[in-house]
DNA sequence: TTGTACGCGTTATCAT
DNA sequence: ATGATAACGCGTACAA
């Protein structure tokens, strides 16, 4: 016998069962002195509630659930963060939970939202296709937050969503690219499969250069190997030297994500060459890393502090019934550093 | 109504629920006709098994819970990643779970065996000095990995671990630099109230000033400061601005973990300093970060991926009853890169 | 092979 | 203010 429980609260205390309960939850209806009384012997005992039983039988468990895709990039660890905090000052229980890359996270959400009865989602990251069919199973309210979506995707209403407009501000990246003089600029983006931010990151890479009447060059647009750690520096580095073994000339490198840039970075310099003189390397993320490296990134800053507020604000705004499902764009921030520069 | 239990799936095919448990659950005394009429009306109706009834009710929940604590220093992203897919291919469900640095990670982990029915724990990182009589609530084995130990806290038998030995590693580091002619060494290292890896890694730096007669200066050993988040580059960046600013005399600094050094080294860098020119700097961990950084970083590395596997096949070995306790000690490697030289 | 009934630890409801 | 008891959803003896 070692697991000690309510009821052996109750017997060692004189107390029905009920009067423990209401003990550690702190009911209203307890005499405070049976309440001290009981909450001692509890200490004394080490008891611990189990938490599968309360779950099974509560109501209102009051715990929101940020399931978040792909753990490899730091950029979800500041918003992890954010959220978290937010989360707790609003006096609700967050449970945080890592999906893999090839897990389903609306399969995760389903089990999650029985097993731990959770009152919202938050959604961080991935990919995110799909079916109407499917997600209407998840009868909580749920937020897409930095998670890839073309104006079409988002005209659902089942559904919240924060994000930048992965597009338009790619599309940003290129044209100041452009507009310090490059015209052959290569791109280190995700593989043709993708269906989600290097999708459209990658589209606005090329709207750009089509804007501009700038010609695309297939050679120069990499993409990551798959058999690495997606969005990781040595995928940016391995990215970079290949695309320098390539022979083909181009004059700047803007990489889809801040830790591809950085690893991009070190294999331009190992090859003798120098940022931003010979070559300017952009990322895209404002990851605090790109700030302390050398030469510090010139990058796409996504207002992650503003995006995660945003986000919780949303996701209890819907719960107390002051608003629907609503989609916000946050615009990003060009933040110039020391690895670009005029041609 | 919307929550569909086992018994609406039992009513819907027409069969008892312990048979629609038996086609769940794998169980072998069942017709493969109903067990596959029953899998179809579940998917049909999207039914999800509640985890919190589950979990209540079976003895063979096979799960493991890995705790981290301190989600901010990326080192512990890759040992994750490790653990994470030892522990799926021992067939073993991994509960992964952060731990805040104000919180108390025994009860959290108390508190999960209850409602997990966990197998084993692995704490990961974070101080731990909890009493003999906490830990021995702990009723199901657990082994601390990367978590700061000395000689004296592991002689004990209730639990075991897997670490580097910080003082000793720490000391390597210091005695590198020494041999390189270093005599006025810098430290940036945690607060003077840390009882981990910070206490132990300076004790190291030390100790190897002391063995070789060189001077220990209390005024080139800076702090992280605690407002800001604990083993952050900015924190690496702000003590070395701080320390720059002294006017202490040095040639090199030794950080004590790779993010510290990676912020140390930029503030160098904005200040005109050459590295490793003017400067040495050393950090601690091995981290992937510092291989793409510039100037690459001189590192004492933890084999993370063997001290991963240890852990795991350690645990597995306990759970099984090949072992009891034990405590392994794994050597750092020292990685020389581009931030150090020759004074 | 299948169904019935009980119990897991807790909270909610209804008495008292 | 307190206690008895019925759920919560599931797994599993045990009976059939």
């Amino acid at each position: 016998m070692d697991e000690i429980t309510i009821k052996d609260i109750a017997r060692l205390c004189g107390v029905g069962v009920s009067t423990v309960s209401r003990a550690i939850n702190n009911h209203p209806d307890i005499n405070p002195e049976t309440k001290a009384m009981i909450m001692q012997v509890i200490i004394e005992n080490g008891y611990i509630p189990n938490n599968s039983a309360r779950n099974l039988k509560r109501t209102d468990a009051k715990s929101i659930a940020v399931l978040v895709k792909g753990m490899t990039n730091p950029f979800f660890n500041d918003m992890i963060k954010i959220i978290e905090a937010e989360i707790k000052k609003k006096k609700y229980t967050l449970v945080l939970h890592h999906v893999e890359f090839n897990e389903d996270e609306v399969d995760v959400a389903l089990e999650l939202v029985k097993e731990k009865r959770l009152r919202g989602i938050i959604f961080l990251g991935g990919y995110f296709t799909h079916s109407d069919e499917k997600l209407n199973k998840l009868n909580v309210p749920f937020i897409l937050s930095t998670v890839g979506r073309t104006p079409e995707m988002i005209s659902r209403h089942s559904y919240s969503s924060i994000s930048v407009d992965d597009l338009a501000e790619s599309y940003k990246v290129v044209n100041y690219l452009i507009q310090l003089g490059h015209k052959n600029i290569a791109i280190i983006s995700a593989g043709d499969d993708d269906e989600s931010i290097g999708k459209l990151r990658l589209e606005g890479y090329r709207k750009a250069l089509l804007d501009h009447e700038l010609p695309i060059n297939d050679r120069i647009i990499i993409s990551m190997k798959q058999s690495n750690v997606q969005y990781s520096m040595e995928n940016g580095y391995e990215a970079a030297k290949e695309l320098l073994a390539s022979g083909e000339s181009f004059t700047a490198l803007y990489a889809i994500a801040d830790t591809l840039a950085i690893g991009a970075c070190r294999a331009f310099i190992e090859a003798g060459k120098k940022i931003p003189d010979d070559y300017s390397i952009m990322g895209f993320d404002g990851i605090e890393h790109g700030k302390y490296s050398t030469p510090s990134l010139t990058t796409l800053k996504q207002p992650v502090e503003e995006m995660a507020k945003a986000t919780v604000d949303l996701l209890f705004d819907i719960l107390s019934g002051k608003k629907g499902h609503d989609h916000k764009i946050f615009a990003g921030e060009l933040v110039i550093r020391e690895s670009t520069s005029e041609i």
